[in-house]
This record gives structure tokens, C-alpha cells and sequence, in this order.
DNA sequence: ACTTTAAAAAGTGTATTCACTTGTTGGCAG
DNA sequence: CTGCCAACAAGTGAATACACTTTTTAAAGT
């Protein structure tokens, strides 16, 4: 059973990490696992990877040993890797983990203040973010596009924590499978407004250099996409929040 | 230069494990690296290592992999792996990360509640604790003695918090190297009394049903110790806080 | 003496092989 | 028919050989 083969879901692995084949198989499989191509608890059999990303054994095992310690995979000796589980229960908890890790890192983006850069990038996305809210509604590739200006406002505030092991726990979060933004589709604008409007608050406590302000509302603001997760859950729908 | 040669010092490898010689390096390495036997920014060559622990490079390379994967590590292609270096404000923000992740695990095990396992080893905790403080004054092994009770408290809350990936990070905490609790050894009494307390009144708020409150007090009890690090390294003294 | 450059040495990346463990299958006894 | 045990198949663990990259070294030219 579980015959679902990786065998075209996988294939290739020509990936664009030249020079260095662990690496890319670690993306290769990476990806499969967060989109959902692999199964969760599914067990990965490293000849059979070998032969279709056509690598030997030993980039496989490097890669599979990656992302063990990326909270990916599971590992028994004998007994080789095998897809994490993620019960819903841990699901929902990864959002807690990270409202408190996220509003950790916009406390400490209030104390060390932005670069120019950094500044510069936040403003585009709150700016950005506002055009494409002010219509109201939103058209075909809208949601996509906010994705990218929500993920933009998010990775330059981790950024501007300069913690290197806070940025590893929050992505850590964010490969979460289910929670994977990438899965996610669809949301409406009330909510994606809402959630903008959180997004120039925390960004007015973190200028105002409010550390503890700007933490609470960061916690605040993620601990809301938890609770639109779970209500659309108990709701039945399969649609998830994107953030 | 940094010809420290871990000769001598990762000797051997028969740890524990037997049967498999990748996890018993990987914690030969580890406790060198904790040990602070290794020096930060140090290159870790696998064929030294492979003759040192008397393995060939295979299980060398998994246990490199594994400790990147733990954070322990740092990896670039071709250049292999070298001790991850903690600046001293890594280390600090490190107490803030558990302080916060270490808050989420007292209001989950609060919500949650104990087992009835988890409730007796933390009341025995306590009252050991109790028991050891009343006289007024620490004796020869009384600091070691109580770094396990303290220990013991933490680690049961973290159990009792249910949460995989919640564990694993606060371990992530703990193996920063100068945080690391086997470092630790000086601490005055009347500080350890009040971190006992902190245990008390934190105990009582999960017995009592109160998430956030319990959340609160262990993000508070964690922050003091990150304070008395900060106090004893401005104090210049390199004594360290343990809890 | 200093810089440049090329060769050699050292070290990592990958493939392959063998050893060992685990899981499965088929037959045998109860 | 069921349960046990042995042989076998499949898969992981480790060692080794070789390819490729980086670093060092040393020599030659300026």
C-alpha cells in the first residue's frame, strides 16, 4: 500500500543548487513534503529516491538527515526516515508558537530599530497593501499578490529582530505542513483587511520604538489567523486563512 | 593554528548506544561542543574526527548533519561544518526565546493539565526543594542538587505541555553553549530561593486552572534568570546564573 | 622583498560495496 | 485453522574508493 511511488513527483532533482547535490535534493524533497505529495507518517526509502532523483544514496541520506533536523522527518535507527505527523491538535499549537516567537522578534525590532532597507521594504508592503485593499474586493490573482506583500512585511520585521535562532524556530512554524502557506487559498477581504490594518499598527509601535507594544500586537495579529484557522475548521469548510 | 586537535578529548566514542555508531558519535561531539571543548567558529575536519573516534566518515558526517540540524553547527558546501559561534547577544536573547517558549508550555500544561505521573514528580520537586532551602544555606552539593530539582520542575511542565516541536525548540534554548546549564555553577542562595517560589507560585497557577496567568509568571521567572546573567556579566564577575 | 601563479596537499562530495538489521513469506507443527 | 519458526527479501548502517573543490605552499617573475 501506499504505493504512491515518487516516481514523477519527484523526478529529476536538476534543481538549481549546481555543484552541491545534497542541497538539492534537500529542496527537491522538501518541496514534495510541504505540498503534500509525500503523506504524512509515509516512509521514505532511500534507494528508491536514489534511483529517481538519479543520485546515489549518499546525497539522499545527507539530505534526509536535513530535514530530520528541520522538524520535516522522523528517524528510527533501522529503520531509516519517515514524513512527520502533524495531529491538528499540533497544528493549531504551531500558531501559538509562533504568535509568542513572532511577537518576540517584533519587541526586538522595536528595541534595535530598522535599517533603511528594511524600513524601506515595510513601507512598500503596508503601501502596496493598501492599493490593493482600497478596491474592496478582491479580483483573480489578488490573493496570490498579498501573499507576497504579507510575507514581505513579515520576513524584513524577522530580519530586523538580527536573531538567527528566532528566524529558524519561525520558520520552522511556517513548515508546519498544513499551515504551509503555500496550501493556502482562500480568505476573504474583510479579514485580509483587517489583518492589514494589524500590520500599520505594529509597524507604528515598532517606530514609536514601543517594544512591548509592538510585541503584544504581533501576538495579537498571528493569534487572529489561529482563530480564523479554527473557525474555519469547526465550520467544516476546508478553506484556510492565508494570514 | 587551533591546533587543539580534539586528540584526547573526543577519544573513544563507545557511548551507550550501541548499534549504531552515528548516534553515539553525534553525542560524543555534542558533549565536546557543549563542554565548550571545541571553541566556537572551530572547523570540525571529518577525517581527523573519523580517525579520532575510531569510525569511518560516514557516521562522522551524519552526526555533523544531525548536530547542524540541532543548530549546534554551521554548514557551507564544500567548507563542511564548523561550530556555530553565539555572539553574547544571541545568548542573552536566547533566555528571552525560552522565557517566551517556556510561558506557552505553562499555559499549555495549565489548559491541559498534569498527569497524575507529571503532578507527583513536580510536587516531589518542590518539596525537595523546599526541603534543601530551609536551612538558610547551601552546602558542598547542595547547588548540583538542586540544578536536578530544578530540572525536574522544568522538564515536567514541558512534558505535561504536549507539544513536540515546543520541546524540542526549548532544547534548542538549552544548548546554547554558555547557557548551557552544565556551565553553571555559582549562585547565592537568597536568588535561588526566590526562583523556588517562582516554581510554587507557577505550580499553583496551572493547578488552578489559569493558562494565562501561568504563562506569565514562568515568562517573568525565566526573564529573572536572563537578568541575573546580564547583572553577573556587566558585574564583570563570570559567575553565572543557573536558574 | 613582494606579488603572482601553478602545483601539490588537504578536505569535502559522491558512488559503490559489503555488513547487518528488519520485515515478510512460506512451510511446518500443534 | 492458527501460531510459530526459519529462510529470504528488502532496507538501512558503515567502510572505502575516487572525483572535485579549496587551501596551502613554493617557486618564479617583477
Amino acid at each position: 500500500m501506499t504505493e504512491r511511488s515518487e516516481q514523477g513527483v519527484l523526478e529529476s532533482a536538476g534543481g538549481s543548487r549546481a555543484g552541491n547535490r545534497a542541497l538539492s535534493v534537500t529542496d527537491h524533497i522538501r518541496e514534495a513534503i510541504l505540498g503534500g505529495m509525500v503523506g504524512a507518517g509515509e516512509r521514505l526509502n532511500e534507494v528508491r529516491l536514489s534511483r529517481t532523483l538519479a543520485v546515489s544514496r549518499t546525497p539522499v541520506r545527507a539530505a534526509l538527515q536535513a530535514l530530520a533536523g528541520e522538524g520535516l522527518l522522523d528517524y528510527a535507527p533501522n529503520r531509516g526516515f519517515s514524513v512527520r505527523e502533524f495531529p491538528l491538535d499540533a497544528i493549531v499549537d504551531a500558531y501559538d508558537i509562533r504568535a509568542s516567537l513572532e511577537g518576540l522578534a517584533a519587541r526586538f525590532a522595536a528595541e534595535r530599530g530598522l535599517s533603511p532597507d528594511e524600513k524601506a521594504v515595510v513601507e512598500r508592503s503596508l503601501a502596496d497593501g493598501d492599493k490593493l485593499l482600497e478596491r474592496g474586493a478582491f479580483e483573480a490573482g489578488d490573493r496570490t499578490i498579498y501573499r507576497g506583500i504579507n510575507g514581505d512585511f513579515h520576513d524584513t520585521l524577522l530580519a530586523a529582530a538580527r536573531n538567527r535562532m528566532l528566524s529558524e524556530m519561525i520558520r520552522m512554524c511556517h513548515h508546519v505542513p498544513v499551515s504551509s502557506s503555500r496550501n493556502i487559498v482562500a480568505f476573504n477581504h474583510r479579514d485580509v483587511r483587517r489583518r492589514h490594518d494589524d500590520h500599520h499598527r505594529i509597524y507604528d509601535a515598532i517606530m514609536a520604538r514601543e517594544p512591548w507594544r509592538a510585541e503584544m500586537l504581533m501576538r495579537e495579529h498571528v493569534s487572529g489567523v489561529k482563530a480564523s484557522l479554527v473557525k474555519s475548521l469547526t465550520e467544516g469548510r476546508d478553506q484556510e486563512p492565508f494570514e
